[in-house]
DNA sequence: GATTTTAAGACTTATATAAGAGTTAGGCCA
DNA sequence: TGGCCTAACTCTTATATAAGTCTTAAAATC
């Protein structure tokens, strides 16, 4: 541990000799890195600012301005007068962050579940190329549709390498939980950070319209969701098929 | 001038005796304030973080941290070594920041323009609700139908107050430029800070059908915008109808 | 004697200031 | 014309002080 510590110090000395990279962009880094190794997990508070600064022989500030960065990247929380946390996706922001449907009134909020199918089967092309997998590699595929107002209004399928989650296929079938982003967080150790989402309208099938109560060839908004982790690792594929008759897709663009 | 900032020092120290906001924020807010009041123009150099200490009897540090959060926003932008803007839409960041249509390849162009028609009429209802109007206020309304890779894809409704953008309906009436959000900041002085959208798939009708050349009926992504300036204050509302078989809408979620 | 209230202290993050190190653009000079 | 110098910026780091939170223990109350 002292080792270790030891070793952090002599890095950043060694990478303050060449000069260019700044100290608290090296200190950002590093604490990254502590956060997707596991050595801080979700909601376990870390070090204090004066603590760091005195580990790594920096000042208070600079450790500040590292922390700062990430806390507007939602890596990190902090509480004045508390100390600083590794974010979670149990606190309301989190929640709501990945979900965009809201009612016509503007009011937002979560679906009920239920999962219709939960399977392995050897990942498409497609889905092998976005998740980054080799071809015909396993993955777990649910399938699930979510209400909203009682009223049946996103069909979701849901592809997830089975080297990741492994035993979500077989232990969990039908009673999975709604906010499945708290799952993988909990229970397998995988923290969703970022999402990039793909829209389309396209036409009901047959089947989307059944399920739905919507005649089919009924316009849909599809998203095709990607959602990485920390490290920019593509761990979900999501495509969501919704009937925008009563809701809509809200985006703030800042 | 002199007594302008005199009249500001006081105001600064006034609300500092009383406490509670952080002098940071009161800088942010007067710097806000400059920007709005068109003391400092879009493209325009503010002064430097040490004249603006000197002047409101505060640390450069102190300057600093308003203007970062005002950077973070989008309402600065720094160049180290030459000075801090006034942000324009006439750099890259700002052209495409506003438009999330992207190819199936995944490449984003600015699509062409040609406008339809350019009139003016009473808002309906709801226009006039989402431009905060007063019912019945006169407003003017591009229609336009806009190419990417050389295939009509997207119809624009543009609706905008006549009261802001008197003479935009009479004197520019067809040659409109591509970019608008350029012509309301470089004419009228409007500058759109964020916008707030709202997606739904919906069924092409006979026009928008013969307009892209699809089925009637055919699924069309339908994006509403309403378009901000920095006091959130809306000041454009507009309709946009995408043929998404050849291209999706882009989201990314931090 | 048991329970609640209060106040001090030891933490934490938040804010403000200051000084020196990088960057950039433009002028000067060979 | 091409290279160097300098002035005017922002960027980075460090330090001091303020403000918020929780613990603990003494004091007040039942």
């Amino acid at each position: 541990m002292v080792a270790d510590i030891q070793r952090r110090k002599l890095v950043l000395a060694l990478s303050n000799a060449k000069g260019s990279i700044p100290l608290y962009m090296q200190i950002k880094d590093m604490l990254v890195a502590r956060v997707t190794e596991g050595e801080w997990a979700p909601g376990d508070i870390i070090p204090s600012e004066i603590q760091l600064a005195r580990e790594l022989n920096v000042s208070q500030g600079t450790v500040r301005k590292a922390i700062t960065e990430l806390v507007e990247n939602n890596v990190l929380v902090r509480r004045q007068g508390r100390g600083t946390f590794v974010a979670t996706h149990d606190n309301d922001r989190a929640l709501f962050h990945f979900f965009h449907i809201v009612d016509d009134s503007g009011s937002k909020n979560l679906p009920e579940s239920k999962t219709l199918s939960c399977r392995r089967k050897p990942a498409s092309r497609q889905e092998a190329s976005k998740l980054n997998l080799s071809s015909r590699a396993q993955v777990v595929c649910i399938e699930r549709i979510r209400n909203l107002d009682n009223q049946p209004t996103i069909i979701e399928r849901i592809i997830l390498p089975t080297a990741l989650f492994g035993d979500l296929g077989k232990r969990q079938a039908r009673n999975l939980p709604n906010t499945l982003y708290e799952l993988y967080e909990t229970q397998f150790g995988i923290t969703i950070h970022r999402a990039e989402e793909q829209l389309r309208a396209v036409a009901a099938t047959d089947r989307d319209a059944s399920l739905l109560g919507l005649e089919p060839g009924s316009p849909l908004l599809e998203i095709e969701r990607t959602a990485l982790t920390l490290g920019g690792r593509p761990v979900e594929l999501r495509i969501s098929r919704c009937s925008t008759s009563k809701h809509y897709y809200q985006n703030t663009v800042l």
